[in-house]
DNA sequence: ACAAGACTGTAACATATGTTACAATTAGGG
DNA sequence: CCCTAATTGTAACATATGTTACAGTCTTGT
């Protein structure tokens, strides 16, 4: 393996509060596979069969539902040093609940079960990071569900917007996804995206130029997270 | 503890392929407590705090999400002897993704979570069972996900009669809901439900008498799982 | 600097689902 | 067995979102 991949695999979370040479001494990197898939591949469908921990050594991939026809809802970015599907490996099911796309060029480094099992005994610190990433992941799932239910296409804008305008600490911030990806991260279409952004500017809540967002009344933007 | 209660308490199958005595050498009943819920009563809230993990010992919840105003999405319903968001206990945010209500008179054994670590590490057989289960949970919530973004409500009552049909063996499942309980499962009002019973009747496709349903022609049933 | 492709806004229209209200039926408790 | 409350079907209407299509603008690679 690479150095810098095998840089990418230590720093997973899984590993963190761990020295290099536990991690060395706990499992054997012969062990682990190396795959490898271009921008754009499909990595994994939906129904698969998930019996090794995978592991992202290099780029990010999408995780995603797809319809039979094209609609998508982006369930989360996975980028490097990321574990997949965590909580699918031991699940009676071992079905991933997702589909996996590269997004970049991608290096996966895939870890046989049994070694994580190995770890999860006899590594007091991996079975908490295990477990903390796990529940993790539902948290993140449940909230997803929880919007996709109950909140408008608008609701969702001033959330996202709202949440950006802090991470960004300015009233304008700049979108970090095209309102194409965005569209998909709501699972809603783009020109209906499009639509209500249109609305929100014709209310004088916001203005946009591209990426480029400015929140022009705040108040009114939180009060339409919660009337749409 | 009255011995029906432990009795559901070691019934959990986060102890299955354990000894009793091996249980109750690796953590002690004495230091668990019990809650009591009269039916209908709100035992948690979303974004509550949960530090221990609670098991029910009689009784069920509905584990749901809830809107401001009434609309309803259950999640699930969990019985007696089933742990409470066991994922949810090793989160790095330790809230309650859904809200949790008593569905009958209902007890509860709440077990502190070191006395959770100190079963994870000591019992292999606990810690399968633990990844197991959230595994599990994590499979369903991603499932109901997919079902609320991607099925009409067409679609998602072919699913569910086909489901019955074959758990009940006949082609004349009795629902074991009402419409209204229905409703809440698919997140959708009950009037919206009933009309599109009402179609699917309309169409040949299905016949009602209150909660009896006779299936009369399968391979449209199943058609409607894919176009609605 | 240019061309090709990606991204964006917009409009007219279609459709699925929600809202509200009311009457009919069923089921359970006293 | 009856009475009340829960459940159900239905209709007219409102609304949110999807669909399709097109034209304008931005990006990016060469």
């Amino acid at each position: 393996m690479q150095e810098d991949h095998l840089k990418a695999l230590l720093a997973c979370h899984l590993f963190d509060g761990m020295q290099r040479r536990e991690v060395e001494n706990l499992f054997s990197v012969e062990q682990c596979h190396l795959f490898y898939y271009n921008h754009g591949a499909l990595i994994a469908f939906r129904g698969d069969v998930y019996t090794n921990l995978w592991i992202i050594v290099e780029g990010s991939i999408a995780a995603e539902f797809q319809d039979f026809s094209g609609k998508v809802l982006k369930v989360e970015t996975l980028k490097s040093s990321e574990p997949i599907a965590s909580s699918i490996l031991f699940a009676p099911e071992n079905n991933l609940p997702v589909t996996l796309t590269a997004e970049t060029d991608v290096a996966i480094c895939s870890i046989p079960r049994p070694q994580v099992v190995r770890l999860l005994q006899q590594e007091e610190q991996f079975l908490i990071n295990f477990l903390q990433d796990t529940g993790h992941r539902l948290s993140l799932l449940a909230e997803k569900l929880r919007l996709v239910q109950f909140s408008t296409i608008t609701e969702k804008i001033a959330s996202y917007i709202l949440d950006q305008a802090d991470k960004q600490g300015t009233d304008s911030p700049i979108l970090p996804l095209t309102k194409e990806a965005l569209a998909e991260v709501f699972g809603v279409t783009r020109p209906s995206l499009s639509r209500d952004f249109s609305q929100l500017c014709a209310r004088g809540i916001l203005s946009q130029a591209g990426r480029q967002i400015h929140i022009l009344k705040r108040k009114e933007l939180e009060a339409a997270l919660e009337k749409g």
